[in-house]
DNA sequence: TTGTCAAGAATGAATATTCGTTTTAGGTTC
DNA sequence: GAACCTAAAACGAATATTCATTCTTGACAA
């Protein structure tokens, strides 16, 4: 046999989702052309379709790499114990977030991925399914989280701790858009920001029944 | 001359627009094909191309239309006097939101529009500079909210206008994210959920130098 | 009021291009 | 010598766009 190692044939398959992940980064899955990811890459299109069945399967495994990350940071983080306030909490997903990058590409390709994931989803029922479960799974970890702040006495407010929960995920999920669009996003801005809605004080209720 | 009345022509460009918009919707800009528009809006080739100068144009029409209702939606509820707690404010906007739609699609429609719109932005340098001069405004006026907050005696902790501004612009993006990816967005999810953010107890700093 | 008629509006089959993928015929490396 | 890879060509399908043609409109003359 002359077969190469498996950390051979493994590091190929890296190979090319790293470097299709640039070109998907940059452009665009559909206005990326199998010739950009053949170039980037610098392997023939025999190589490439060796590793990966077309575009398609090629596109599905890198969205689901890079959700999978997304969702193991917030996991990861809503793993602490004790459960860190939100601000605390929110920029260590972010900052995660941030330090997550495609081989090779700035601070902004990673997030670029994630919201090309997102759009990705009406059309691909497959990975629409994945990320569906993906945030239910994010939402009852979180939802769990908040439910211990108010055991804890952090939160006051007669509110549904999914409700919060949903909250928190949206505005992880508006930085994401934020850093994808301008990448400009400093994790500073997210725990300030934060901490500055948690500091305010909730006004009484100016029409009671 | 035999022209035809301006109505007819702005009536034909809407509807195109329109239908349009409901492909892009469902299928993305560019898993769209220009047959499944004609089709959808009922006209010839021809025709549609002699309102549109082509796919990228009509792309860019309908981004622009798109963002433009948006940020009117946002700069519309930070010019409410006195300013409403954020809570009251992001649930306007994202009740105008909600209520903006594609003629003839359901309401996850228009949320679905926008994020594609944003994955746009990386291919099409017009677009991207139109949104970055949009959340700049947005950001100047939302900053200026804040702002008021602190002076009402609203918001207690010293941290940046900036830094909250940007933090409840990207709640409501993440809410814009959510209804496109779930299109289970309820109003009161992000009420509640701000309001128990508002409600928590920020901890003292364990470690003052 | 009616009939006429060019210009505008719309058609849709044809075109040229692009793209994903396969094939072929070697070469290279374990 | 078997597996891996290259280079290049070719394929079929799908696509955006065009253009020769037909239809429709409405101003205007009678």
């Amino acid at each position: 046999m002359a077969r190469v190692s498996q950390e051979h044939l493994d590091a190929r398959r890296r190979q090319i989702l790293d470097g299709a992940a640039r070109c998907f980064a940059r452009n665009g899955f559909h206005a990326t052309s199998m010739q950009d990811v053949l170039a980037e890459v610098g392997l023939s299109a025999g190589a490439v379709y060796r590793y990966f069945r077309g575009k398609e399967e090629l596109i599905g495994a890198i969205a689901t790499e890079a959700f999978t990350a997304i969702r193991s940071a917030f996991e990861e983080a809503s793993r602490a114990t004790p459960p860190p306030t939100p601000d605390v909490l929110l920029g260590a997903v972010l900052r995660l977030f941030l330090e997550e990058r495609v081989e090779g590409a700035d601070r902004q390709a990673f997030a670029r991925l994630i919201i090309q994931v997102w759009t990705e989803t009406l059309r691909n029922e497959e990975l629409a399914g994945t990320l569906s479960e993906g945030y239910d799974g994010m939402r009852v970890a979180w939802t769990r989280l908040v439910t211990a702040y108010r055991e804890n006495g952090l939160l006051h407010a007669d509110v549904p701790a999914d409700h919060v929960a949903r909250t928190l995920i949206a505005t992880a999920q508006g930085f994401i858009a934020q850093q994808a669009l301008f990448g400009d996003v400093a994790v500073e801005v997210l725990e300030d920001g934060l901490r500055g809605l948690m500091s305010m004080s909730v006004p009484q209720d100016d029409e009671p029944i």
